[in-house]
DNA sequence: AAGTGGTCTAGACCACTAA
DNA sequence: TAGTGGTCTAGACCACTTT
C-alpha cells in the first residue's frame, strides 16, 4: 500500500514543474502566498513549506515585502586554475590578475581588498605547511574579491612566518610583482596539490559574500612547494557555487 | 535604533555555539522539541525554525521518530583527477579502478552498476562534443558507484555515437579494459579539459544518492580529446560534498 | 505503549517594498 | 497605504522508532 506523498511536498511539485518547463520564466515572480493558499487549499504554512523547499533546492529566492521569485542563473566566471604561477603572465598575485581579466572582458570592475595580519595557523594550515600549530606562526594575507561593488570570493592565503619576515608580502597592500607574490620574495614554487571540497557555507561567509539562500561553495585549497617539497603557502579561496566554474586543462605532455 | 533578532535565529544561534565548543559531541542528540520548547520559552514552529536553520547548515540531522543529532563528518575519499587515463596503472574504467582501490583500501566493498543507452545528448554535452544536440546521438553510460550497498557517486559518460558504433563499449557490461575503455575501441585521450561546479543535487540525485539534506554535490565533467583536438568523451560525476575531496597535482614539468 | 519528529491548520502581528 | 513575505503562537493528528 503506497500512502500519498504530503501536501507541501506535491505543491512544491507541482510548482517546480511549471519552472522546469519554462511555464514559470527565471526572474518572473511565483503566485503570492496568499493566491497560492486558495489555489491548492492548504494553509499558508503548508504554502510556505512548500516554497521553503523550492528555496532550499536554488530555484526560488523571496524577498520580504516583494515576493518570490524564479531564481535566474549568474554567467559564471569560468577560472583556469591549471596553469602555474610561475608560468602565467608574469603580472599577478597569484591568479589575482587572472580573475581580474575574466572580469573586465565582461565590462565589470574587479577589485580587491587585503588584509594582513600574523596568526597561528589553523589546523588544516599547519598540517600542509608542516608547522606546528601552537607554536609556529603564519602570515596572513586574507583578501575579498569584488565585482561592482559585490563580493565575489574569499581568498586567505596562509605563509610560514619565517619564510617572509621583512619582506613586502607583510604589507597590507595589493602586491602585484612579476611572477607573483613569492617570487617577489625570492622562493619559487615548483609544485602545486589542490584540493576542492564542498560544502555549504558558515553563517560568516554567508554575510561575507552576500550569498542568497541555498547557495553552496567550492572551498579550493592550494598548497605550493618548492622545488624541494618544502611547502611555501597554503592559499584557501571560498567560491560560491552560483557565480563560479572552476576549470582544469590536463594534457599528456 | 537595532531590533533583536528574530527568536529562531538567537536560538540556533545558542545551539550552534555549544555544538561548535563540542558541548554537544558530533553524533549525540540535541534536545528534543519539547524540552527546547520548555527551555527557550517558545512554542514548537519556532523551535523547528531554529533547526531547520541547522539543519539547512548541515550541523544538524533529524530523523522522524528518533531524535536530532549533531551531524558527523565523513571521513571523505580523496580522488585524484590529475592523472591521464593514458598513464593510469593500465587496468581501469575511467578511474574506475583508482576510485575502486581507495574504497577498498578502507576495507570497504567497492561496486558499480551500467546502464547503456543511446540517447541525444544533453545541450551542454552536445556543445562539449560539437554535436548538434537535434539530430545527433550519444552512446550513454550511466554508472553508480556503491560502496557496502551505499550510493557514492554517480559517472555518466557520453560518447559520439559514430565514434563507437559496435564496439563493446554499447555493451551493459562493466568494461575494464588495459589502458581504460577509449583504449580498447582504439581510441587515444591527449587532453582533458574539467570543469567543476557546485550546486543544490536535483529531487532524482537525492534520491539515487539518498542524500542528507543540505548535502551540496560537486559537478565534475571532463571532457576528452585525441591528439588533434577532436573532443571524444564528456564524463559527468556527481560526487556529494559531504563524502568526497578532488584532488590535482599540478607541477611545473 | 511511549516518545520522537513530520505534517497541517487558523490565526495574529511585524517588517519591508512599492505604488 | 496596500500588499508582500517574515515571525510567532497554540493546538491537532500522523508516521516512525524504540522499549
Amino acid at each position: 500500500m503506497r500512502e500519498q506523498r504530503p501536501r507541501y511536498h506535491r505543491i512544491a511539485d507541482d510548482l517546480r514543474g511549471q519552472i522546469e518547463r519554462g511555464e514559470l520564466e527565471p526572474g518572473g515572480q511565483l503566485p503570492t502566498e496568499f493566491e497560492l493558499v486558495e489555489q491548492y487549499e492548504a494553509s499558508r504554512n503548508t504554502v510556505r513549506l512548500a516554497l521553503r523547499r523550492l528555496t532550499e533546492e536554488g530555484l526560488v529566492i523571496a524577498g520580504q515585502g516583494r515576493g518570490s521569485f524564479v531564481r535566474r542563473s549568474l554567467k559564471p566566471a569560468v577560472w583556469d586554475w591549471s596553469v602555474l604561477e610561475s608560468r602565467t603572465r608574469h603580472t599577478s598575485d597569484e591568479q589575482g590578475d587572472q580573475w581580474a581579466s575574466i572580469v573586465a572582458e565582461s565590462g565589470r570592475q574587479p577589485r580587491q581588498e587585503v588584509r594582513v595580519s600574523i596568526r597561528r595557523p589553523p589546523t588544516e594550515v599547519a598540517e600542509r605547511l608542516g608547522l606546528d600549530p601552537e607554536k609556529d606562526l603564519t602570515v596572513v594575507r586574507e583578501r575579498i574579491r569584488i565585482v561592482d561593488q559585490d563580493p565575489y570570493a574569499l581568498a586567505d592565503s596562509y605563509f610560514p612566518e619565517e619564510l617572509v619576515r621583512g619582506t613586502p608580502l607583510m604589507l597590507p597592500e595589493d602586491v602585484s610583482a612579476p611572477g607573483g607574490v613569492l617570487a617577489s620574495v625570492g622562493l619559487v614554487q615548483a609544485r602545486y596539490r589542490d584540493e576542492i571540497t564542498v560544502r555549504m557555507p558558515t553563517r560568516a561567509e554567508v554575510e561575507r559574500l552576500s550569498l542568497p539562500a541555498a547557495t553552496p561553495v567550492a572551498v579550493h585549497m592550494r598548497t605550493g612547494y618548492d622545488e624541494n617539497s618544502r611547502p611555501l603557502r597554503v592559499m584557501i579561496t571560498i567560491l560560491p557555487g552560483d557565480r563560479h566554474v572552476i576549470r582544469y586543462d590536463v594534457s599528456a605532455e
